[in-house]
DNA sequence: CTGTTAGCGCTTTCAA
DNA sequence: TTGAAAGCGCTAACAG
């Protein structure tokens, strides 16, 4: 036997037209078959292993039935969170989840016919932005906003930078600092807003000096961290923005002996099952990254679809207390 | 205008036949064309924002120049940093790769025709294989060897747990206990071999009790951490054969207040950023695994081209040292 | 130097 | 209840 098996073989082997095997693999309503035919097509099928060909199926209906996810990073942690969310919604509504790794602009043209939609992060919102806006591919940005690249999807950071906040000051921090991501993503400004907000109610000021700048890896949290320690006036807690600096600015005060919680507190954000596996486990903002990741699926297959789509923001970050946090030293 | 820009219309545009279209776009060598007539062609392809379809070059050609990775954990660090290296091979060979969540069964008659073959991970060997060995499609093993299931690639797991073992023993260590994954997996198995290579070596026996066996996840590592610490004969080092549960066991350790290492050694398996950042940073096993992948994508093109290949087992696992082991307690 | 042509494997409308 | 036929968008051998 040479080559792959293709319909016109299953339907001479069960003797009828390549039609009704299509009809018949199609489960077609419009299609009168006696069962006894059915069945033979159907052994066909089995016996034979046939095995359809998505290449040509594609081509025919203009439909892929796959959806790509572009990620710039495949390593990180809330992508592939995300990715989860997304690849089992995709499921259920009949769809696979396919997971590019690079830049959307990189992966759109190679991505082009074998995708019926694009779901697609960008590292920072300086990185660069796709200039013709993706040419009739149906796209969504994911966990990020940006009202020139069109539709989105992301929690509100903000709320949940907020969230954060407000549980270390009711603890009785007052010197609070915030390690951030770069400034000019989106979701920094948010999380700096939800900081900001938080410290304002309970009548603290925010000064420039309490937003230290971070890299998005443990190096720079650890960096970030150090600065803060060695300051005169230490800050009685930091509120990690981003998760691996979280755990460079944890090994940081490990590494210094410098107790946490009791000399100083710390929160991250996100939450890997690493994070209760740390010295000591980590108070954290959950964001529903899961749901972000199913949602994200939802509103593209309406953008598919040719239906208008709002931009999304979930609401439902989640604050996990463990033992990173307590009151300041006295 | 309606619709996606079709080769024709950008012929149509340029004033020549869509096959001189084709020929310009694929770099014909046997097409004599003059400048003018390409840049013509050039022009309109780039005005028109034209993306050839890949559904109907894949049909055509038969080749997809695309090649998939299907993992059961898209969240498992290992996979991913193996999908980074196949990642980058790919992209040099001129191929893109395409990962899906889920089993090699599930995934290979929705990827069949949208991929030449299939790079593929499993979780344990006996995890449910492939019944129909994948019907022409070329598919390599990774990570894992398995002869009944055709070529795979993996690394020399049991000369990486050697030569951690060796490492401790030089160390001064003598009761030294590891913890593994499970018995039905080769990966164990070869690790387990490399630890009592190295043990007998030494002169050491291994009884079955200094054998742990984990579940893939930090609570397993916790879990077996605890019943080794729990022993009236603690052991004064332990070599974690997996990742995820080497850092429960290292939690399970600061948790009690056993400090690491002066109170007992640990080293872990792989690499990945966060093990530097750990209290205290993790002696490692580092794995190839990036390596793995490129090969692994190199392999799998054999395979597509119908050419025989051989397992490969790459030999150069690393270990490295920081501060997580030192000579047993006095 | 450029156009014609015949499909790739499948779906779907229409006819028998 | 089944078959015939056209064509999805592209490529490649061959003609001109």
């Amino acid at each position: 036997m040479k080559g792959p098996v293709r319909m016109r073989d299953v339907a001479a082997a069960a003797g009828v037209d390549p039609s009704v095997v299509s009809r018949v693999l199609r489960d077609d309503k419009r299609l009168s078959i006696r069962p006894e035919t059915r069945q033979r097509v159907l052994d066909a099928i089995e016996q034979m292993g046939y095995r359809p060909n998505a290449a040509a199926r594609t081509l025919k209906t203009a439909r892929s039935m796959a959806i790509g996810m572009v990620v710039t990073d495949i390593a990180n942690a809330a992508y592939t969170e995300i990715a989860h969310g997304a690849d089992a919604r995709a499921g259920q509504l009949g769809y696979v989840l396919l997971l590019a790794n690079g830049t959307i602009e990189d992966r759109l043209p190679i991505l082009h016919g074998r995708v019926d939609g694009l779901l697609y992060g960008i590292a920072t919102s300086d990185s660069p932005l796709p200039s013709r806006p993706l040419q009739g591919m149906p796209c969504l940005l994911v966990n990020r906003r940006a009202p020139e690249l069109g539709t989105s999807i992301a929690v509100d950071d903000q709320t949940g930078a907020a969230l954060a906040t407000r549980h270390l000051i009711e603890l009785g921090h007052r010197r609070i600092a915030a390690i951030v991501g770069a400034a000019t993503a989106d979701t920094t400004r948010r999380r700096i807003a939800g900081f900001t907000d938080a410290m304002r109610e309970a009548g603290l000021d925010v000064s420039p000096d309490q937003l230290v700048e971070t890299t998005y890896d443990e190096e720079g949290g650890y960096a970030a961290a150090v600065q803060l320690l060695e300051r005169d006036e230490r800050p009685t807690a930091i509120l990690a923005t981003i998760a691996r600096p979280a755990y460079g600015a944890l090994a940081a005060c490990n590494t210094r002996g410098i107790v946490v919680p009791d000399e100083i507190s710390l929160v991250t954000f996100d939450d890997p099952p690493i994070t209760r596996y740390l010295h000591p486990p980590l108070t954290a903002v959950k964001r529903p990254l899961r749901e972000m990741g199913s949602r994200a699926v939802e509103l593209l297959l309406e953008l598919v679809d040719g239906k208008p789509v709002d931009d999304l923001v979930l609401e439902n970050c989640e604050l996990i207390i463990r033992s990173s946090t307590a009151p300041p030293p006295a």
